[in-house]
DNA sequence: ACTTAGCACTTGGTTGGGTAGAGTGCTAAA
DNA sequence: TTTAGCACTCTACCCAACCAAGTGCTAAGT
């Protein structure tokens, strides 16, 4: 019994169902596949791999089916990378060159993602946790009513509506709004709490009122914009592909909406040599992905922010992390740019 | 054969068949609602309702159930309005209660609303076309790159980056920040894109490059405030309710997905007397949407900003339209204060 | 030491018939 | 107009038989 074609046998196994979604027999994979063997010694390998718990037999007497280790090992060690096909590049392409605007970007991107993979998309905002500020502005809206807007060096740009709890002169603002900027700027969000605090207690007493307010509606928006997101698109893909397995697809959905549990997740997930992260069926921590995989990668190779699609342990990895892998690519590009 | 009574067996029709989802027979229903009557009585009432299209049997002799037309005028005439249980209404307005980022609350509206109700929720951001302009700010980013902000009066911040094709001078910026804003204040969204072509032939030979660069970003910020969003929870519920017609519920998500097609559909809804507006079934315009039924009304009295639930047709019109006249309601109490 | 042919055995899915239950429509009487 | 009764019609369910696919094992072949 030879190792490697006891491998060649999984692969043969993974990728026919994936491709029919019904447990695969011997005599099926002798055919299908030119192994130079017969049937019986398939079943041997076949029994092998099942004592190894690389793939297992839904009922006795039935085909075989790969286990997530199976799924696994496959990824780790069997699957070759395929290039996108020339259309596919051209439509990721079309659909992500046009406006720059982050939002729009990002809208595109989840929305080809998913297309390209028919699959559930997410695509996670980049971290801003490290972003500087890069500007400051308060609006004059109503007599005591302030706009106050925060814009980071990564484009972000962060508002709200905050009261001052009194008239405040044109000019006191704008003298406040230089004294912001001079004490603020090139700060991290993370450093802006701790640092605006102290600003209050420089300007005139007077002013120190709104100041603080002022102080406190930054302090905010700092906060808010640490908050990581994600956009998703493709839910219906979902809802198609499980067809015959409708039962899961509730949970998932509810773990999609659950925002916070894919962000730790992709948080979480290690990268392998060249980028790619793969958490399959039950790797992952949360059940109501256990029947579930999750293919994420960076698409700003410094940062972690990530993006990645989520789908039924049985997927076409290949196309699937290579879909990824090429969309993050252009997206990266693109931000870059 | 009184026709106040056949009406009450349309009514008991309705409510036992979204209660049990299975088809209702006559004797069923004598036992489970008093009426005075037989259950021969009862037959020949149902072969009148059939008869004017309001019930159908799914099969011959199978229980009726309810058409879209059966549920069009039991909404109409026989539904009376469920005041929400003090639970209800507590949760409410613990959940809305916070901050009144208009993000953060609308987001929360639609949480809640999709909690309430057990289906999908979706809310239509206020409506901007006729917002005015607030404010306008030219931010240098890098040499060649600004970001240009749009301010409207209705607190709604619109940002893009936009290439100037060459290095200009910070006070020239400056300067010009005013002009676009002496000739822009107070417009409309809708009047912006007319005005802001004609305020590069105003400046300085030399200048005329970059304010065309920025008149042109701001004409895009202009179009893409007009465009009307909406913000949606509550997936899982469809995916939950209807596990035993998990047909239907991929064409539904797509429709969602397409916020295009909800979106029309909430402008065309027309509102009763009271508000509430539904759309039933086949009623829909959309295909996709034909097993579905949305319940909406506007939370803004003036505006036509809406807000709702899509759910099965087999639905509990009654309580649902209850929940979403509620959640409006406090919804456009939190938005006016 | 592997591989292979052959065979007995297991099992899920499908088909057909038979039955029970729920429900209807109709007729005739109250 | 209502009601009781009855014949009729479905669907859902169960059961048996059967088929197809597949396995594990043994014994023979290389």
């Amino acid at each position: 019994m030879s190792e490697p074609r006891k491998l060649e046998v999984l692969r043969a196994i993974v990728e026919d169902y994936v491709h029919s979604r019904e447990p695969v027999g011997s005599k099926a994979l002798v055919e299908r596949h030119h192994l130079g063997v017969s049937s019986a010694t398939i079943r041997n390998d076949m029994a092998a791999l099942e004592e190894e718990g690389l793939i297992t037999a839904p009922h006795t007497s039935s085909g075989r089916i790969p286990t997530d280790k199976g799924y696994r090992l496959f990824v780790d060690q069997l699957a070759s990378v395929k290039p996108l096909s020339a259309a596919e590049r051209r439509a990721i392409s079309v659909l992500l060159d046009g406006p720059t605007d982050l939002d729009d970007v990002l809208e595109r991107t989840v929305r080809t993602l998913a297309q390209l993979t028919n699959q559930v998309a997410v695509v996670q905002y980049p971290r801003t946790t490290a972003a500087t500020v890069r500007h400051i502005e308060f609006v004059s809206l109503a007599a005591h009513q302030v706009l106050v807007v925060l814009i980071l060096a990564s484009g972000k740009v962060e508002q709200n509506v905050i009261d001052l709890g009194g008239a405040v002169d044109e000019d006191i603002l704008a003298g406040l709004r230089r004294l912001f900027m001079a004490s603020l700027n090139g700060l991290t969000v993370a450093q802006l709490p701790a640092a605006v605090v102290r600003i209050p207690l420089e300007v005139p007493v007077a002013e120190q009122a709104a100041a603080a307010r002022l102080a406190q509606g930054l302090a905010i928006l700092a906060h808010s914009a640490r908050e990581d997101r994600i956009v998703m698109a493709g839910t219906a893909n979902l809802a198609r592909s499980n067809n015959d397995f409708p039962l899961s697809i509730g949970p998932v959905l509810d773990a999609l909406e659950e925002q916070v549990v894919l962000l730790r997740l992709l948080e979480a997930m290690a990268q392998d040599s060249l980028g790619m992260a793969v958490v399959i069926g039950r790797e992952n921590p949360h059940d109501s992905l256990a029947e579930a995989s999750v293919v994420a990668t960076s698409y700003v190779p410094g940062e972690n922010a990530k993006l990645g699609v989520v789908g039924p342990t049985r997927m076409d990895y290949p196309n699937t992390m290579a879909s990824v892998r090429a969309v993050a690519q252009y997206l990266s590009r693109i931000l870059a740019g």
